[in-house]
DNA sequence: CATTAATGTTTATACTGTCAACATGGGAAC
DNA sequence: GTTCCCATGTTGACAGTATAAACATTAATG
């Protein structure tokens, strides 16, 4: 709480370390989720993390989980503040691309993959809150509900997709105005209204 | 260019260097990749890569834009079977997703964040067969001109999120079976199709 | 043929992750 | 309150990594 002096024990580490990490990516991404620069941060030796992650990768997954659910907090608020089912659609898939754009290191290090651990829910977790906003659309009659999930993968693909692209490096990557995001969030619908009819 | 016996000089270590990287990539992905690792599968001592590579970043650049080109080359020829622009376009999508679940390795290394080097040009790029698809579209008069660079984003953030999250290893994964692929593509073709007009 | 430039090797330095052994001190048992 | 224990920290060692500097070899060129 308070100044931590310098005592040998140093009161909750683990929640300081992915807390460095948070800030740490933040700023720079994947670049600096080390052991030792993590611990280096915290003003901890680099074993001193081992006694609350089991390896440098499990740490990082850590780090990884609370950047997503970081991301599935700012969705829920998000949808809060809509009532109309189309516009809650619409805040979801807004929040995730703008949380992309914005917070460009945290969303790398969300996304990066890590396939190790226990593989903990994320609570809360994007991918629900997404087939949640489905749901209420199959809910409201606009969608049957054999479609719920193949709706949802493509929703989520989709602005998940788009999210990658705008906020990368590559030259040619798609604009990211407001705008350009709303039309994508209409295509996005016509997919979800009319794909089924489409398909022969 | 037959054997190649011990000799000191390799003949064409570049190549080799970036054979084995590829090599490597099918079967582990990402992980692999390092100087020390590649070196030793050819056969070398590591400083003699920077002969070749100005360091690690860039040799693995060099191998995540041949994975790339790769996929390129293989929409490429998958377009050229088709002669129905919406088939052409299909075809891209489809051959984009497939090469992410049957390369797993080689569709990671293709997309992980490298922002360094040069950044020559990928020859050929999927990111042009894509734009060169939609362009098709354009000519058939299914789409405004106007339009053509949306709708490449989007249709591009839909396959490439697709690829991306089907091809991972999340248990929430989407399904990938063909049919859902089919589905997924017919959404897109919605999306297309219909999303100007949805857009008031 | 002799020199040179291209390409490879060895050696050394700085980092990283992680194991083993040791140190500290806060809280439970007496 | 005192004692002991164990959760939590430390240091040191070792393997692995990237890469800089100096040296070696051979292909190419005048």
């Amino acid at each position: 709480m308070g100044t931590m002096k310098t005592k040998y024990h140093h009161g909750d580490l683990e929640e300081a370390l992915l807390a460095a990490g948070i800030r740490e990516a933040r700023s720079t991404g994947t670049r600096n989720l080390g052991v030792n620069s993590l611990a280096k941060e915290v003003n901890v030796s680099a074993m001193a993390v081992y006694r609350h992650f089991s390896s440098g990768e499990v740490l990082r997954a850590s780090i990884s989980q609370q950047a997503r659910e970081e991301l599935a907090r700012r969705m829920i608020k998000a949808i809060a503040a809509e009532k109309d089912v189309k516009n809650r659609f619409r805040a979801t898939g807004r929040t995730y691309i703008q949380f992309a754009l914005k917070e460009p290191g945290l969303f790398a290090v969300a996304f990066v993959a890590c396939d190790e651990g226990p593989k903990r829910e994320d609570n809360p977790s994007a991918w629900m809150v997404f087939q949640d906003s489905i749901l209420d659309l199959c809910n409201a009659g606009l969608i049957e509900p054999a479609e719920v999930e193949d709706v949802a993968a493509f929703a989520w693909a989709a602005v998940h997709g788009y999210a990658i692209l705008a906020g990368g490096s590559d030259p040619k990557r798609p604009k990211s105005n407001e705008k350009t995001i709303s039309q994508l969030l209409d295509r996005v619908w016509a997919g979800i209204i009319n794909g089924r009819e489409l398909n022969k």
